[in-house]
DNA sequence: TAGATTGTTAATCGATTAACAATC
DNA sequence: TAGATTGTTAATCGATTAACAATC
């Protein structure tokens, strides 16, 4: 069965009818419109009947979404019913910062194992995970099932690191490191490019001074 | 004079044209064209050359690009040359990986400031600049010249704290917390949502083993 | 039933790609 | 000059918005 390829643009735009409809779960609101949605969201409702229609037929007419319901099934479209178990590799200050983050483990995003190359950490714990050598990796994701490694390492290491974490088997990798990795089209890899986003700042903030002189 | 809109899918890609280009300029290589470019980057001829000339028409006919210069004018174009100083809203981990993250540093992004609600780390340092209590906040941003703000504290405040940072005088917000912020629209707001960038991957593995059974 | 609102098709808009004349 | 490659216009493709029939 032929299932239709779905456009990255509708797929970055879940999460966020993911937070909203979280926000007014938490409000106690039961049903909403395209339309309200639309109100609070500030996108078109025809957008967000579309996006939906890409997934299923969730609402009801004359009736509009159950908040829930609608909820529940976006999570599951975006995989959150699942657990995944991560790895960190690198135990840099943003390594730690996101093994910190308790938010991610609320939504089944597990963290596994830390790995760094700095002899002077290793054996050390953040948030009771151990960090250990970068020699383990290949064992500990077969042993523990690891589907996601987290690359927080300077990008002169990550194209080789990438690779090796391929070969142990991984499915998804998260980078952070300022570099494309070239991975078989079967892995994924989710770019969050920091550096990237603060120039984009930069430039807006830039064209702004031009326009006002 | 009637300046064209440029649209943020052209900016989204600056970033990765400069970082590119860079690469090239350390491996001694003068000039590239925008075929070169292209296989390269995987990204086509044309989509290059559209982008670049948004701006002016940086190359020659029959030679090319030269990789110094377009370096230079890219950088130009996102305001690189000029900098900017920073104050980062919240110490907690992600904060602090930002502060010791040097590379932001050499593109003039200078952190001047750090503030945190927490009275435990105020006056302590972090690389060298102290953690200021919230109230210092209006004060150290106009005395400072500071431009933009870093906000990485929970989504709870965050609306609020972006409030009165427009009201201190701030240019522009680098958003890691978890909301949409309103701000008057000669604010620039750059968000960072990590979560949401995790749940993306995480619905990449999931449509992808959907496929293969 | 009448009113509301979806699901879906059609129209529009914008972004990407192709093509080629201009020109170095 | 001849060859190469840009800058730019035209064609295509995809994404967003509008409209409305289906239906709860």
């Amino acid at each position: 069965m032929e299932e239709k390829e779905i456009s990255q643009a509708v797929i970055s735009r879940l999460p966020r009818y993911l937070r909203f409809l979280g926000e007014l779960q938490d409000e106690g609101v039961e049903r909403v419109s395209s339309q309200e949605l639309s109100d609070i969201m500030r996108v078109t409702a025809s957008q967000i009947r579309q996006d939906l229609n890409n997934f299923g037929g969730f609402g009801q007419q004359g009736y509009g979404y159950n908040v829930g319901y609608l909820y529940g099934e976006i999570a599951k479209i975006l995989g959150l019913h699942k657990e995944h178990n991560l790895i960190i590799v690198g135990a840099g200050h943003l390594g730690q910062a996101l093994v910190n983050y308790m938010n991610f483990e609320r939504r089944g995003f597990l963290f596994r194992g830390i790995f760094d190359i700095d002899r002077r950490i290793q054996g050390t714990q953040i948030r009771g995970i151990t960090v250990r050598p970068m020699e383990e990796m290949g064992q500990f994701v077969r042993e523990n099932d690891i589907d996601i490694a987290v690359l927080t390492i300077p990008k002169s290491g990550a194209a080789k690191t990438a690779e090796q974490l391929v070969s142990y088997g991984i499915k998804g990798i998260w980078n952070f490191a300022h570099v494309d990795l070239h991975v078989p089209e079967d892995i994924k890899v989710e770019n969050v490019h920091l550096s990237d986003s603060l120039m984009k700042l930069s430039y807006n903030l830039a064209s702004c001074d031009k326009k006002n002189g």
